[in-house]
DNA sequence: CTGTAATTTCAGAAATTACTGAAAATACAG
DNA sequence: CTGTATTTTCAGTAATTTCTGAAATTACAG
């Protein structure tokens, strides 16, 4: 008996469904992955198109999408000849996953485009300009992705008791803060 | 005299376009403004218009939208009757501004409403492991926040002494792992 | 005011994206 | 193999989003 969709749990997939369409995921996935993540057990592609009332093959085209993006696992039941999908039970490994993917698809892309048009040589005080610009930008991004790539290599153990310190994490940039002060100089 | 478009810009303003259709900004918005940062004057709407090929209208809306997120600039030259849009000169603002914006927009109210969600009590085994799900993205989610929220604060100087540190972020971090295993004790 | 330059709005056209049902492909028990 | 259960593909349709031109509005110089 799979997972049933209490108004709560069925206002939370909406929800999911809604913002997943705020990022490049579309609204059908977000709620197919918003069920798997609330269920406490693998589902096929039919539970899911009944629960979610979708056609069959919207799921498996869903399903197809979110093994792209290495977001669900599959597994096989002994004896039972259906694919059972399931999200990873731990939730940093998930929003770790989302992070990294995303780099991926946008970040990378853009640093080596942006690369790529720094190699030319300005012919115009415009492309002088822009070129600028571009740089700025490279070096931004490439600072921020080392630091996220940083963050992920955090494990869950870790993870948690940062979140256990709570809003004593003001502290940790803090000492970042005093250590940059002095390297100053 | 604006901004003359050679093969280099336009390469750069396109890229910036498709990457935006990857985001929630449509790909004209995106191209629009990568033009804007990538101009060293500010430009009217008719420059833009007749840069990039868009009608008038279009670009009026894209505008429109830019002031939404708060990315652009409007100010008058002296004279002159036409309204010009700039970008701001500094990209550390205008990533602020991103992360700010987005944050508004996608973070806020999934706490918002898991945080409305965990009110209910479980009625039934499955909703109690929903809620557990759902505590857990909520924490995860509400703990990243606090941290871009941190950095957001971190000022334009103080970011570029932190890019000519360079690879050297790994010790920062290597520093807070020191401190908080043993915080740990 | 009046006239004109500039901008915005908006209804509908165009383009894109999402979804479905039927058919094809695949997997596997017997 | 054969037959059946399951999944995938894909062409066509539906829905959504984007874009345009014409009309309305706004802003302001004279």
């Amino acid at each position: 008996m799979p997972i049933l969709i209490t108004p709560m749990i069925q206002a939370c997939i909406l929800h999911f469904g809604e913002m997943g369409s705020r990022w490049g995921i579309n609204r059908t996935v977000g709620q197919m992955y918003a069920l798997l993540v609330l269920s406490p057990e693998p589902l096929t592609a039919d539970h899911i198109a009944e629960a979610l009332g979708f056609s069959r093959s919207n799921v498996s085209m869903g399903l197809k999408e979110l093994q792209s993006w290495e977001l669900v696992r599959l597994q096989h039941i002994p004896g039972d000849r259906k694919e059972y999908y399931s999200a990873p039970a731990d939730v940093w490994e998930i929003a770790k996953t989302l992070i990294e993917q995303r780099r991926k698809r946008e970040i990378d892309p853009t640093l080596s485009t942006l690369r790529g048009l720094l190699m030319n040589k300005p012919a115009s005080p415009d492309e002088q300009y822009a070129q600028q610009r571009m740089q700025e930008m490279h070096d931004l991004i490439e600072m921020l992705t080392l630091w996220t790539t940083e963050i992920q290599r955090l494990d869950t153990d870790r993870l948690h008791k940062l979140l256990k310190l709570g809003n004593s994490i003001g502290k940790v940039l803090d000492m970042k803060d005093k250590w940059l002060s002095t390297a100053k100089h």
